[in-house]
DNA sequence: TGCCAGGCCCTCTTTAGGGCCTT
């Protein structure tokens, strides 16, 4: 089984198209199947964060004026991630600001994203819904900090993209799991993983 | 002046509309 990493964003709002920032990412690196590494950290990006953020994510603008600036962490946080293969929930939305804030430091993505939504809408159809937390009740994983705080918000991601995985190995009786396969899978229609499987079945190893 | 995300996915679809999901 490869390495990924598994991040979060949380921001000021939903767009960086309509001037929202970064304020805080947190990634956490799988390996053979667990978490070996994380990085965490809050950003000062100079923008205010609307009210009803604060209220959601629990990140004040207080907190934001003791943090470091935007562009060392996400220096850092880029360094962190290095070429591994990314996954986030949703991450069609990590994947906007992910871009935006290394566009701001001049600094291309290396790599894909994996998204564990799409993977559970095809893995968990019969889940009420597919939000975050949702899931990780529905797959029995523990609640590990404050939903909307990144470093929780990223190992519940990760615990769900590692249940995923075994889900996946049990019912097509795979060896193993690749990034790439799961690549795949997230753009199939849930009428044809099955064939979708099979296709790519050659990429699994032990 | 008024408005303001956007990709995915389902269906009463494909010359479209609307819900889901992320902050």
């Amino acid at each position: 089984m490869d390495s990924i990493v598994v991040i979060d964003f949380e921001t000021t709002g939903l767009s960086p198209n309509q001037g929202d920032r970064a304020t805080e990412i947190a990634a956490v690196l799988i390996r053979d199947g667990q978490i070996v590494d994380r990085y965490q950290s809050l950003m000062n990006a100079g923008v205010r964060i609307p009210s009803y953020v604060e209220a959601l994510t629990g990140i004040s603008n207080a907190m934001l004026r003791k943090a470091p600036p935007i562009d060392r962490v996400m220096g850092e946080v880029s360094d962190f991630v290095a070429d591994y293969p990314l996954v986030a929930h949703n991450a069609s939305f990590d994947r906007k600001f992910w871009d935006a804030e290394l566009d701001r430091i001049r600094v291309k993505r290396k790599q894909d994203f994996i998204c564990s939504m799409l993977l559970a809408r095809r893995l968990l159809p019969q889940a009420p819904n597919h939000q975050l937390g949702t899931l990780i009740a529905l797959a029995g994983l523990p609640v590990t900090g404050r939903y909307h705080r990144a470093l929780a918000d990223a190992e519940m991601t990760a615990n769900l993209t590692l249940y995923l995985e075994q889900e996946l190995m049990r019912r097509f009786s795979l060896p193993g799991i690749n990034h790439a396969l799961l690549g795949k899978i997230q753009k199939t229609p849930k009428a044809q993983l099955k064939q979708c499987v099979e296709r790519f079945r050659h990429l699994c190893v032990e």
